[in-house]
DNA sequence: GGGACAATAGACCTGTTAGTTCAGTTTCGG
DNA sequence: CCGAAACTGAACTAACAGGTCTATTGTCCC
């Protein structure tokens, strides 16, 4: 009759259940992934999985959860100031350019979108701890730069997602699509430079 | 005993069919949309659809391909070549935008994205009759812009790319993650005078 | 050690799915 | 207006889905 504590007690199992439950829903999506392939997955029986959470949808939506707080730590690196925009924004190429690209955030995209009309929130979610963090940071870096004089922009908030739209071209939608997965250091290279190029050359000193 | 000719005799049931599988499938997916639910929406039969395709999957892949198609014509749009850069790339961005916004390109898009593990050959699809196509398009302008002396750019693939990425900033994301659907005129001009800016400071004459 | 109880596995239940079949009805060319 | 082909609608199968139940195991406290 007793149920285990939903949410606070949290042992070895629940673990076990999240990450199965990670596998499976990652790379099948919601609809898809059953939920005896993700006890299966998980190493647990489904009982114990429903133990933990009430129904499917309440478990893909904790890992959904988990993931884009996972993303919003990936994303989260420091941005030298200090250096020329030009190193600085290469570097920050770079960072954008790797996650995007990677088979985590990739995967955490597709899931999100294709379930954006069941899963609103996750949407947001996802929107919040990626897009929109990683737009938050450029700005705030952007407005430095501006402050000091080295760059001119009247309108940052569109800079900065502009720079980070230039940085994921040619990459990013032959990624999602399957076309292209893996991209060698001179096609990265070459897109990072075109990226900082173009930009430097609107909003440069 | 005798099925009808599956793909020569094309009769009015034939299109009501795919009508009825493009309504469920652009906006259920693959795995959600049920096969009954497509024929109620097509006003057929089951064995009537099943007369005309062998199984769910590939009545699938006609609906994608035939949406890919209706894209690729979509698409096609004629650059008036003899007008300015300026003016000219500020249509072509008005046009990837709306587009690119549209319900229908959204609709292909995310069913393409989400079924491109199961499908991968209509992922292909729609890159060649979408992005691809967009790009090809824009690469002929610019390599005639460049002869003309007009624009000065070295990687007119690249250049290609980076303006219909820039047509897209704080756009499409918002888009398709559902945030933000409609996008008022002024919200798209800002958008697209960023982008005419940004792709002429770099490689304007 | 022993009893109480949470954790667990796996069979089980109910509904739904893709796909088939078939007897009867509509449609339509000649 | 006839006959054949296209079509319908409902019943059917086999598989599988999400979710529950029961019987068993493991573990902690006394």
């Amino acid at each position: 009759m007793s149920l285990p504590a939903p949410s606070s007690r949290r042992g070895r199992k629940f673990d076990q259940v999240l990450d199965g439950a990670r596998q499976v829903f990652m790379t099948q999506g919601f609809e898809a992934a059953s939920v005896d392939e993700i006890a299966r997955a998980a190493g647990v029986s489904k009982a114990t999985l429903y133990s933990y959470f009430p129904d499917k949808a309440q478990l893909f939506v904790a890992v959904v959860r988990n993931e884009c707080n996972r993303q919003a730590e990936t994303a989260v690196a420091d941005i030298p100031r200090d250096a020329a925009p030009e190193q600085v924004l290469e570097q920050v190429a770079r960072h954008i350019v790797g996650f995007v690209l990677s088979d985590f955030a990739q995967a955490v995209f597709r899931v999100c979108m294709s379930e954006s009309e069941r899963f609103p929130e996750l949407a947001r979610a996802f929107y919040d701890s990626g897009p929109r963090l990683g737009h938050d940071r450029i700005s705030e870096y952007l407005t430095e730069a501006v402050a000091a004089g080295k760059l001119h922009i009247d309108d940052i908030p569109l800079a900065a997602d502009q720079f980070a739209e230039l940085c994921k071209t040619q990459l990013w939608m032959r990624a999602v699509f399957g076309i292209q997965t893996k991209f060698s250091r001179p096609e990265v290279d070459r897109v990072i430079r075109g990226a900082v190029d173009t930009f430097l050359a609107r909003y440069g000193a």
